[in-house]
DNA sequence: ATTTTTTATAAACATTTGTTTGCGTTTTTG
DNA sequence: CAAAAACGCAAACAAATGTTTATAAAAAAT
């Protein structure tokens, strides 16, 4: 009986799976063990577990209906002011959510914002896009970060020189802003654009 | 106090949303009740209640942690190759599947296509680049497409004149292509970056 | 100010559901 | 075949959680 145990493991995870998209929420162990046919709790109870340990889904102790698949999406905020003051991971100005692919944004810390202004353009950063910055609060030579300047985001690429930092646009009729210190909010990871009004 | 509802009620939606995003399964009444500051899980109870009744969210009854959001996300695939004789939304080209919030890329139709070169760089398309295309077999003059030369597909910009169309690249160093006629695959509505490697 | 309506609370109740335990059954192993 | 391991089950237990009821507090209306 083996083999079984594999086949009941992958019947288990697809149901759940599918309950989920279907529902919107997790199924009980009892709905597990009905479609799938077992009629005892604690075999539902172990399979899960294993799949837990498998790593194939997440389960917390305790709770009723809380296991979660271990999906290939990041879900990530998007921020709409950024106050300086606050933290900026604080629900409030959380203004929607995206879910992107996590073999392309993958890692914590992640959060968007939308550009305004047009001075990364020829980065191919144009303005009312919305940015995927990694939260960190250093970044090397030549990436591009999102700083805080006078109380507000602004997106720029970073060199240092001379124990300066410099914040420079990739825009031709711009120039380099020069600091001593200057706070790093993240580094940009990705963007998307929308073309609709 | 009648302002004081619609303001919860946003409040106990909104952090559900933040729940399931955060865990991948809903909270429980108790749960929401703490976040939200209110002490009675009957006043949540009839929260929850009202915002499925306004159609905000679903619930099933008697069961634990058992509302949904009203998803909001179009599941957009993204396309391998574009093969010109088989038709795009066949399966065998999915690569992949994005999620991403349908105010924004709402309707059906939709798929992605991975950019390669440079031809329309000064629109802010560099290579490498997602595109998100509505398919759609026309468009209007001026508007960016994706159309298909020599059996493959490629992104430019569209004008009609004199009875000829022309695909114009966004790059200096490029001319335009002018034909009689053109396949058009779709409208470019979109786009996304990663700057990963 | 008084009445009415709305909103919040506490407490109790009813179920669902996660988890454990012990025992039977099947499969594998030697 | 016999022993061991793996698997499944039922039943009971313990928590977590949905739901209801009666009451108090606050806000709005009169």
């Amino acid at each position: 009986m083996a083999r079984q145990k594999e086949e009941k493991l992958r019947q288990v995870l697809e149901y759940i799976q599918h309950y989920v998209a279907e529902n919107g929420y997790p199924p009980s162990v009892r709905e597990v063990g009905k479609s799938v046919g077992i009629k005892s709790t604690a075999t539902v109870y172990t399979y899960i577990s294993a799949l837990r340990d498998k790593g194939f889904l997440n389960k917390a102790d305790n709770k009723k209906r809380a296991v979660s698949l271990k999906s290939n999406a990041v879900n990530i905020p998007l921020i709409g002011t950024v106050t300086a003051g606050q933290p900026i991971f604080a629900y409030e100005n959380y203004e929607d959510y995206y879910s992107l692919p996590s073999e392309e944004f993958g890692g914590d810390d992640l959060f968007m914002l939308r550009v305004s202004g047009s001075s990364m353009i020829e980065a191919g950063i144009l303005n009312g896009d919305k940015i995927i910055v990694h939260r960190q609060e250093n970044a090397n030579d030549g990436e591009i970060v999102v700083a805080l300047v006078d109380d507000s985001a602004t997106v720029k690429r970073l060199f240092r020189r001379d124990g300066k930092v410099i914040l420079h646009p990739e825009n031709e009729t711009m120039s380099d802003m020069i600091f001593d210190d200057v706070k790093i909010l993240g580094k940009v990871v990705g963007l998307m654009r929308s073309f609709r009004t």
